[in-house]
DNA sequence: ATATATTTTTATCGAGCGATAAATATCAAG
DNA sequence: CTTGATATTTATCGCTCGATAAAAATATAT
């Protein structure tokens, strides 16, 4: 209460007596607003940050934000598929998939692409408070991850190597190679915002090179796979 | 209060009307009990867990954690220097400068070793959960991990290569592949224990094959950067 | 057995949490 | 200018949190 005269005097408010009243807004500006504002606040502060701080920080009161959100809960899971889920791009499976190019150029476009969404703050953040707790749709989002883009490149490297379709399923090794890249690309989102150490270097130089260090290793994994099962 | 009589009945207990009494420990031995099992609450729920909870699930009362910490924050800290701070190895700074083996090998000694220690889920997720947090016990970690242990794997990388040790200072680019040769590595632990998907396959593999493929790419990026600088 | 020391529990405080209901201020239509 | 609809605030509930103080139970020494 000492500081509720110390917000300052921003634009949207009116002073009135000791309260200050936000100017009224239509349910879905002020709904978007919220996600919007929330999503910086939780990805800050994590999910156990209290109602009371969101609001005051966006410059309504607390009893507001269950206008429009029947709880918490519900608030930060339209939060989290704002921010996570929804940015999801159905391209990426078919840019990997096309074999009118060369693998290594698939694989740049992708990663470039992907790395425009999870290189952000917000983002990383998000996915690594929902993986800490036991939330399931952060174990979700590594299964699709795994299973519609991991995998399919495997498949996509075999046959750039001229190996047959047909041949033994995907080994543990040509899996696991494939999350070392994995590895490369994403770590850089993890310093980044987690450590926050940035990098003083761009980021293409690891997502590059992590795609050049996985092309040179691969031939011999895959050689490997495909005579082991014979 | 409901699940008071569902404990089940633990050997240290003996029933008393609807409590349950915790046999009497002398306090060094109850203080490292408590610092054990607040380590695993802490690194499963978050900081952000009750002290009653954890109370219960050591089969004490409460109020006794505050005989043995001042705070919670207190107690957290010590956790923290146990579960992290205490594993730090000095040996690994003593191996990687080793010259007297390849380092191929040297890498091989210091990373399973150091593996020993971060492929453990108390770790990780501590570790995690004092990142997302601004903790500074965590950028100082990092921050370690680069200057005592990185650094000199670049530096040591050069003498292996047979480049001068006064040229130009370890560029940009070196340093950020052998960020991503600890990026594949330490991802295991992040798969394992934040995403909970175990690989089936013996980290070993991981460990071996970021090695190899790091000593790969080095030495077309170390030259680049010694000639930049002549 | 009794007394003493100290571990552990019981009881409780004040603050902050998520959430609800009622009052109030604002905007648009007539 | 008045009226009706509704976005927003005020006031408050019940609960849980970290923390403290006093009471009780246990172990040890005599």
């Amino acid at each position: 209460m000492s500081d509720s005269s110390a917000h300052g005097k921003e634009t949207r408010r009116t002073a009135r007596g000791r309260g200050q009243r936000t100017t009224r807004l239509p349910p879905e500006e002020r709904k978007s607003m919220l996600i919007d504002k929330a999503a910086d606040f939780f990805a800050e502060h994590g999910f156990e940050a209290g109602t009371r701080v969101l609001a005051e920080e966006m410059g309504i009161t607390q009893p507001l934000i269950y206008r429009y959100f029947e709880s918490k809960e519900d608030l930060i899971n339209e939060v989290y598929s704002d921010v996570c889920v929804a940015k999801w791009r159905p391209e990426w499976e078919t840019t990997l998939k096309d074999r009118s190019r060369p693998l290594k150029d698939r694989l740049h476009d992708f990663y470039h692409s992907y790395c425009e969404v999870v290189y952000d703050r917000r983002w990383v953040r998000f996915f690594f408070f929902a993986g800490l707790k036991e939330l399931d749709i952060n174990t979700r989002y590594v299964t699709r991850v795994s299973e519609r883009l991991l995998k399919p490149i495997c498949v996509e490297l075999r046959a750039e190597l001229g190996h047959p379709e047909d041949a033994p399923a995907i080994s543990e090794e040509e899996f696991e190679l494939v999350w070392l890249m994995q590895a490369m690309i994403f770590y850089q989102a993890i310093r980044a915002h987690i450590y926050r150490i940035r990098a003083n270097l761009d980021p293409a130089f690891a997502i590059d090179t992590a795609i050049e260090m996985y092309l040179r290793t691969a031939p011999e994994i895959v050689a490997k796979a495909c005579e082991a099962g014979k």
